[in-house]
This record gives C-alpha cells, structure tokens and sequence, in this order.
DNA sequence: GTCCAGGATACTC
DNA sequence: GAGTATCATGGA
C-alpha cells in the first residue's frame, strides 16, 4: 500500500505526520510508526491500516465501469481504513465546509491541547477531555462556529452514545443515530460509518463526490438523494470506490 | 473584495 | 419533504 496517498494525501484522516522516522501517529497514548515497505504485523495496526482485504478482487467488481475502473487503476496503493469510530467523528465533524489543510491544522491543535503527548505526537483528545472544554478556547484554536458541535457531541459520547455498536447495526439505523449527534448531517455521518464503523456501502457525498456523480454517471438531484443513489448503484463495497473516485476528482486525474 | 473548502443548522415554504 | 441564509477561518 501507499502510505502517504493513503494516511496523508487521501483526506480520510488528518492526523498523520512524516517525518525521518516515517509516517507517524499517536493513539491511545501509544505511539505509531510506519516505514514504507516494512512489514506490519500488529494485530491492531494491521487492522486499523485494513491489510487484508483483497483489493484485486475489489478491483474486479468494478472493471465494467469506465471511470471507476480508471480511477482504480489509477491509484493501487490506495486503501481505505479502519479508523477508530470517535477518531473519524471527531475530524469529520471539523470538515464541515472546511479545506483539507485547515482540517489536517485544527484536528493537530485540538490534540496538541488537549490530548496526550507521546514520543513528539499527539494522541487525539478523549471524549471526556473536549466534554470539559471551554467554548472560548476551542474558538481560540481556529475551530469557529464548530465549537459547541464538538463539546455536545463529546457530552453524548462520554455520556454513552454507543459508538461501538454503531458497527453491528443496520445502515439506516447507524445512519439515523449518528445524524442526532451536533454538527453530524448526512455527509459526516455516512463518513464515520465508512471510515469508522465498516460500513462500506455508505456513500459520503462532499462536493467533489455531487461533481462527479452528475458529471461522469449523469445522476441528478440533491446530495440526500445522491448518496442513496449511489449506496444502491455501487453495492456493499460502494465507499472503498467512492474514496478512489473522490481522489480521482480532486485531484484532477479525471476532469470533472 | 469575492470565492471556495470532504456541510450543518435554523428557517421558510 | 425541498430550497435558502448564515455560520468561522484562511488561502487563492
């Protein structure tokens, strides 16, 4: 796998850093590091990174669709993760109307302030850490009108939100729990079910995804009924496709 | 100055 | 149910 397309470049996750030592993240006051071409053989790590899904057989599935089958080609070593499900909420919450840079910027402060230092990084604050958080000072880190989005949610889930079980429920079910949280629409809930909680068939539909469901599959309508759409259209691996054909928009590897 | 970014919310109809 | 103004921030 790429490492860098996919822990950096990819804008599935904002918190990893590169450095000398190779790409770098902290979780749970434990810290990460990955060297490309090295083997990983942690349990937890081989899950989180997803090393055994069988992505030549992902690739099959889609070969009969043009673009899809061109931005999978395009991109080899790109995978999608298996990213702690409060990680994931957390940073797509702060990706609401915001670019990847400030995204990457702000999920980097808020650690720094309050998560826990380990071996130069930052693990990401516990729930119970950004619950007790002033709203004056989340605003001083840049985070804007999102600051009490992020302190109810964190309320909710230091309080017993279920984001554990989130995993073993039925899409509609998750889908409809996660959207009761602050700051989670339909976009970022079907983000942390995808990138979070396994569910492959959720379809995030950010503004490069509505450009290219209009533009190379002649879908129309609103973005709710876009990500149905497509939840329907590309089947239970749909979001692993949905992140090769995001990439692909937004950098420009197909025009769209 | 305007527009844009992995949008959500409160409001109107 | 579908449209619309507003919301912080920083870069282009």
């Amino acid at each position: 796998m790429d490492l860098r397309l996919t822990l950096i470049d990819s804008a599935q996750c904002f918190r990893w850093a590169e450095g000398e030592r190779g790409f770098g993240a902290a979780f749970d006051g434990r810290a990460v590091w990955l060297k490309p071409g090295e083997p990983v053989l942690d349990p937890w790590l081989r899950n989180y990174l997803d090393l055994d899904r069988d992505y030549e057989a992902l690739f099959r599935e889609y070969e009969l669709i043009p673009a899809a089958a061109r931005a999978l080609a395009a991109f080899p070593g790109l995978r999608v993760l298996r990213q702690p499900p409060w990680e994931a909420l957390i940073s797509f919450i702060l990706s609401a109307n915001n670019n990847v840079r400030r995204i990457r910027s702000l999920v980097l402060a808020l650690s720094k302030a309050f998560g826990r230092e380990v071996d130069g990084l930052f693990s990401l604050p516990e729930p119970e850490k950004l619950a007790a958080a002033p709203e004056g000072m989340l605003r001083a880190l840049g985070v804007g009108y999102r600051a009490p989005f992020l302190i109810d949610t964190a309320r909710r889930v230091a309080d017993g939100f279920p984001l554990d079980k989130l995993r073993e429920m039925p899409y509609e079910e998750a889908h409809r729990l996660l959207t009761s949280l602050k700051g989670v629409g339909d976009k970022v809930a079907d983000c942390v079910l995808l990138f979070g909680c396994g569910h492959w068939d959720a379809f995030p539909v950010d503004v490069w995804v509505e450009r290219f469901l209009k533009s190379w599959f002649h879908e129309t309508g609103t973005r709710r009924h876009l990500a149905a759409i497509a939840r329907q259209r590309f089947g239970p691996h749909g979001g692993i496709l949905q992140q090769f054909l995001f990439h692909a928009a937004r950098v420009g590897e197909i025009a769209v």
